[in-house]
DNA sequence: GATCGATGTTGATGCAGGTCAACGATTCGG
DNA sequence: CCGAATCGTTGACCTGCATCAACATCGATC
C-alpha cells in the first residue's frame, strides 16, 4: 500500500504550470509568467498511486504540496486507532498549512494523482518574495478554517442523517466549482473513510444512505457514485435550509 | 445582554500599542514603530462588557478584531437552537480571519474586555503594505487550522471524559503561555458553554467534572478556577499519551 | 443579608447510534 | 474469467450520552 512518491525535479519553465488543470483552482492561480517560472523552478512533481503516503502523522514537517491530480485523504488517529478524517482534498488543494515542526495528520492517496512538492524551507523563502502568493495562501487559509467551523458544527451537534446530508451537499458544492452541473457526485471515499470524516460508524452510513435512497432524494449509480435527484430535500435534511449555498431548488 | 461597542478613534501614536499587555501574544508583536503607528491609526479601541455581541452570524463582515482584554466566545448556530462554540478567545487571538462576505459564527464577550477593531476594507490595504503583518497573519491562520483539526477529532472520535480531559489541557496550556504555571485554571465560561464547545450537554459535563474531582485529578477552587492536581493523569484521560505537550508530568 | 433568577449537580429513564454478526456485492490479481 | 479479499448492507442487541426532573448553589440587586 504504502510506496515512495515519483520525484522528477522541476523543469525551470513555467510550461507545466501553462497546462496544469489544477492552476485556476489553486493558490498559484494569482502568479503570472514570472512568478509561475519562479515557483515551478522550486517544485518537484510527483506522481502517486491510489494508497499511497503522502505525509505521516508525527513526521518532521519538511515539505508542503499542492495537489494537482487525484484524491487525497487527510486524518488524525488516537493511540487506540480511532480514526478522525479532517478533510478531503482534490486537484487545486494545498495541504501543509496546518503545519508546526511536525505533521499533525496523515495524508494518504485515495486515488492516483500528481502535485507539486515544495520543500518547507524553500516555498517560505518563495512566499517572502511573492507576497500575492502568500496573500492567496492567507485567503485559502481563510476559506479551509471556515470549513473547520462547519465540520465541528456537524460533528457536535448535527444528527447522523444530518451530517450524511450536510456531506453530499458539500461534496455536491465542490463538483459544480470543478465545472459539474453538481446532480452527479463522484465518492472517490468509501464508506468507512465516510464514515470517519462524519464522526460515525460505516453502519451507520450505510443505513442512512439507504435511507435517502428509499426517499428518492439520491440515486446510486454505482457503489462510487450518486445522483442527488431532490436538492432542495437534501439541503433540508442537512439543516441549511436558511443558508445561501447556491444549490438551484 | 446585547449593547453598542463603546468605540473611540484611535489617536494615531503608537503609545497605546506601547503600552498594550496583549501585544507580545498578537499577530502586530512582529511590528515595530512605523508599523505599530500605522496600524494604530487604522483601529478603533473598543471597549465591551460582558454578554455584548460583537460579531452576529450572517451579517455583512465588516470588521476584523484584535483582542486586547477580556474573553470572548465565538459560535454557531443551527436553525433550531442547538449551538457549537467554535472557539473562546483571549488577549492576543485575532477575529474575523475566517470570514467571507459575511461573518459565518456570532462573537459573545464572556466577561468585560477591550479590542482593536479594524474595518476590513483599510486592514486589507494595510497587509498590502506590511507583509511582515500578513506573513504573521498566515501563522496565526495555520495554528488556528491545526487547533480546528484537534477539535474534530475531539468531536468526532473521544469519549465525553476524553473531550473534558482534553478541553482543561488546552486551558492549562493557555494558562502558560499566557504567563501561569498551568495547574492553575481560570474557567470564565459556564457548563452549557463547555458543553457547546465539547458537543456535550451540561449535566455530562458536570457528571465528569465530578468524577475528575473524586478521582482527584482536579480540585475546585471555585465555580469559575479549578486547579490540576494530576496533570500526567489527565493528559491519559484526554489520550494524549503520545502527543508533546510540554506539561511536567 | 434576604430574595430570586441563573447556574450547577445529581438521579432516573430513554434512545440514537454503536457493536456484533451474518451475508451479499464488488474488485482485482492471476 | 475465477476466486479471495475487501467493501457494503442489513438485522439484533447494547450502551454512552441525552433527556427529563428535582433540588442545590451562586451571585447580582436592592
Amino acid at each position: 500500500m504504502t510506496g515512495t512518491t515519483t520525484a522528477c525535479a522541476g523543469a525551470g519553465s513555467a510550461e507545466v504550470c501553462a497546462s496544469c488543470s489544477a492552476r485556476r483552482l489553486s493558490v498559484c492561480g494569482v502568479l503570472e509568467q514570472e512568478g509561475l517560472r519562479r515557483l515551478n523552478e522550486a517544485a518537484d512533481h510527483i506522481t502517486f498511486r491510489a494508497g499511497e503516503v503522502l505525509v505521516r502523522e508525527g513526521d518532521p514537517a519538511t515539505h508542503l504540496f499542492n495537489i494537482t491530480a487525484g484524491d487525497v485523504r487527510v486524518h488524525k488517529l488516537l493511540s487506540d486507532g480511532r480514526r478522525q478524517i479532517v478533510g478531503f482534498l482534490s486537484p487545486g488543494d494545498f495541504l501543509g498549512l496546518a503545519t508546526g515542526d511536525r505533521y499533525a495528520f496523515s495524508a494518504e492517496a485515495l486515488a492516483p494523482g500528481s502535485a507539486c512538492r515544495f520543500r518547507k524551507v524553500d516555498y517560505r523563502k518563495i512566499l517572502r518574495e511573492m507576497p500575492d502568493l502568500e496573500h492567496a495562501l492567507l485567503e485559502r487559509a481563510a476559506h479551509e478554517l471556515k470549513a473547520a467551523h462547519d465540520q465541528m458544527l456537524l460533528l457536535g451537534r448535527k444528527t447522523a442523517m444530518e451530517r450524511l446530508a450536510s456531506f453530499l451537499v458539500g461534496l455536491s458544492d465542490r463538483a459544480r466549482r470543478a465545472g459539474g452541473d453538481g446532480r452527479l457526485v463522484a465518492l472517490p471515499m468509501t464508506r468507512a473513510e465516510i464514515a470517519d470524516y462524519l464522526g460515525l460508524t460505516t453502519e451507520t452510513v450505510s443505513r442512512n444512505t439507504t435511507r435517502l435512497k428509499t426517499r428518492g432524494v439520491i440515486r446510486l449509480l454505482s457503489m462510487h457514485s450518486l445522483s442527488i435527484e431532490r436538492p432542495s430535500e437534501l439541503l433540508q435534511l442537512a439543516g441549511l435550509e436558511a443558508e445561501a449555498v447556491g444549490v438551484a431548488t
